[in-house]
DNA sequence: CCACGATCCTGCTAGC
DNA sequence: TGCTAGCAGGATCGTG
């Protein structure tokens, strides 16, 4: 559910609530699979008195940095959210994992298909190499048109799975490729290797339009997604592509009806006007044999 | 290297 | 009304 615009909002709201408190207890573990590299009683016994030192935002991760170095990775996946509440509120269905704080202060991770997985790192390397292993650069940190011509040449997908892919760029997922791709007029089944100087520059320039104006807008919100607090982004109502092909919805910009396409299991929403079709390769005799 | 399908889960809804 | 197939903002793994 979550895409870098949620998670990064719902960063700012956990930093703004809980760096600086002290964690005096991680209970609540229903669901054992949602902690890949540890166990409620490790986490536990790991965290238990350590300060919240900061919290930050690497992909579609939360990264929770507590004293002496232990940093907890949070991905939400489809349906998580990660709620600051007060202990005396009555806990959420679906609550997988709660950390208490001290002040009464918890942070529950509230996830209904239990996708969302919590990851444990006792020290900055051991994260290094999670992060090198799975994320490729972040796109709002100098996407520049020549930088996004660097990370396509020689890329032989499609320019969709591309975007999809956390190792290209880390952050982009169904909604906001789509967007993307919209803006940028470019087909998703286009091959990535073969967008024209001027695409690539609309492209990078409308990745950094689109995520830029979502985070201003708190996130999209058009089902589960919750911030912090438990409030609605706002960016549902500004979407331009993303879920207009299953009514057929008019294009924003030509009127034309809108389209989906199934790429890799996820629907793919665009306007056939809009975002042309590669034009058919003419057949070129290869003359270079392959070796 | 790239595409595709299956898989992990539950909840919602369109359609019968 | 009630049931069910299909789909959902993600990512990984195996196969071809």
């Amino acid at each position: 559910m979550p895409e870098l615009p949620e998670v990064e909002t719902t960063a700012r709201g956990m930093r703004s609530r809980l760096v600086g408190l002290r964690l005096m207890r991680v209970g609540g573990v229903d669901w054992p699979r949602m902690l890949p590299n540890s166990s409620g009683p490790e986490l536990d016994a790991e965290l238990r008195g350590r300060r919240l030192e900061d919290v930050e935002r690497r992909g579609k991760y939360l990264l929770l940095r507590f004293e002496h170095g232990v940093i907890l990775g949070l991905h939400r996946k489809m349906s998580g959210n990660l709620l600051v509440r007060a202990a005396d509120e009555p806990l959420e269905l679906h609550t997988h994992l709660v950390l208490s704080f001290e002040h009464d202060t918890e942070l529950r991770f509230v996830d209904p298909r239990k996708f969302g997985r919590v990851y444990l790192f006792h020290e900055q390397g051991a994260l290094d190499v999670f992060v090198g292993e799975r994320l490729g650069p972040e796109p709002l940190e100098g996407l520049t048109a020549d930088r996004l011509a660097g990370l396509l040449r020689g890329r032989r997908g499609r320019i969709k799975s591309l975007l999809l892919d956390q190792r290209f760029l880390a952050g982009i997922g169904n909604i906001y490729a789509d967007e993307a791709l919209w803006q940028a007029g470019i087909h998703p089944l286009r091959a990535a290797d073969m967008l024209s100087r001027a695409e690539i520059a609309r492209l990078a320039s409308s990745i950094r339009l689109v995520l830029g104006k979502a985070i201003e807008r708190r996130g999209t919100s058009f089902s589960s997604y919750r911030d912090a607090e438990g409030l609605e982004g706002e960016n549902q109502a500004f979407l331009q592509a993303y879920g207009r092909g299953r009514t057929g919805q008019p294009c924003l910009r030509c009127g034309s009806a809108f389209q989906t396409l199934t790429l890799g299991q996820r629907t793919s929403h665009y306007c056939p006007r809009c975002q042309p079709a590669a034009r058919r390769r003419r057949a070129v005799s290869r003359t270079s044999p392959r070796t």
